[in-house]
DNA sequence: AAGGCGTGGCT
DNA sequence: TAGCCAAGCCT
């Protein structure tokens, strides 16, 4: 009926689909509740199955329809979301959720070309959601699916360019029923099989098929330009203790980290420039290091619990868990 | 349109 | 260990 390597990766898919949280089984009839496929699907860009797991039962558990999503406090989600990493994801969510609300009276928009106008949906996670939650057909291209294809393709343009041919074999492959299943079954195979190191090619359905395993250069694909080094930043951070409470700030809406709780810190560069938040005896307490996506940083930890009246932030009440892992790290050092 | 934007696990 | 990498989006 299809292409040949669209059944071998259904009937693979069939046996060997893993069991995940969001997840309708391969074949099902159980319509699957497209506020969770979007949820997971926002919190798995860029992001590990094992990193999701508890976070996505967390936010099901808090909010389990995105009108509850839509109504809760932006300070409460971006709690929930410290420590899963890119930060937009969680102001988009919520804005999302909220538009979804207004504008589609609670019910997410069937088409790509809909869902593409939300925020925090791009091309990627509309196709997956028009496929997974709705059985629309769509090509769905994320990195597993760049990375299969160029190898059953033997694609050695580099990535980006390789795009435009990736998606016109994607395509191809991509079946009119149950486009959702094909779509889970590549991304799948992308991340237990034809990973990007070591493929374990001699279990993969698709092996009789794929270019790349004949010329021995699997693991060689896709190729990518070479990243950058990530430049060195230093700078300090400040922990002042007042009883039970601490010296905190919500950090700007955009940006680095941005609408995240925070510690007062000074700006991070090459020579950074001290910046207490108010005067006092500063006690140093060591260093922690974090590595963003594009710099590495060493903050300087210094505390206090001397009075004083600081220039920016308020003395309350600290819930470890609402820090990105930056902040944590600093205050699970002086604690 | 190229770069900003986190984090933890793996090798 | 230090780098590489993961179900991208936004500007």
């Amino acid at each position: 009926m299809y292409d040949r390597r669209t059944d071998a990766l259904r009937d693979w898919y069939a046996t060997q689909a893993r069991d995940l949280p969001w997840r309708v089984p391969p074949g099902s009839d159980t319509v699957p509740d497209p506020y969770r496929i979007w949820l997971s699907e926002v919190m798995l860009q860029q992001t590990t199955v094992a990193a999701v797991k508890a976070y996505f039962a967390r936010f099901t558990t808090l909010w389990p329809t995105v009108r509850d999503l839509a109504a809760a406090e932006d300070t409460d989600v971006m709690a929930a979301w410290a420590g899963l990493g890119y930060y937009a994801r969680a102001r988009n969510l919520l804005k999302c959720a909220r538009a979804v609300v207004a504008d589609h009276d609670g019910q997410f928009p069937e088409s790509e070309t809909d869902l593409l106008t939300l925020p925090g949906i791009g091309p990627y996670t509309a196709a997956a959601i028009a496929s997974i939650a709705f059985q629309t057909r769509a090509v769905v291209v994320d990195g597993n699916v760049e990375r299969v294809m160029a190898r059953l393709g033997a694609i050695e343009t580099p990535l980006p360019a390789a795009k435009p041919q990736i998606r016109v074999l994607a395509d191809l492959l991509t079946p009119d029923e149950r486009p959702g299943d094909h779509a889970q079954a590549v991304m799948d195979l992308g991340a237990t099989i034809c990973t990007p190191k070591s493929p374990a090619c001699f279990l993969c359905p698709l092996r009789d098929d794929c270019a790349a395993l004949k010329l021995d250069i699997a693991e060689c694909l896709p190729r990518k330009m070479p990243k950058a080094a990530k430049p060195e930043r230093r700078g300090y951070v400040y922990l002042a203790r007042r009883g039970k409470t601490w010296l905190v700030e919500t950090r700007a809406p955009k940006g680095l980290l941005g609408g995240m709780l925070a510690f007062p810190t000074s700006d991070w560069s090459d020579r950074p420039i001290p910046a207490a938040p108010f005067d006092a005896h500063w006690q140093e307490r060591g260093e922690v290091r974090h590595t963003f996506t594009h710099f590495h940083l060493t903050l300087k930890v210094l505390t206090t619990m001397a009075p004083g009246n600081p220039d920016r932030g308020r003395f309350e009440a600290l819930d470890p868990d609402a820090l990105p892992t930056l902040f944590a790290k600093a205050h699970k050092l002086v604690t």
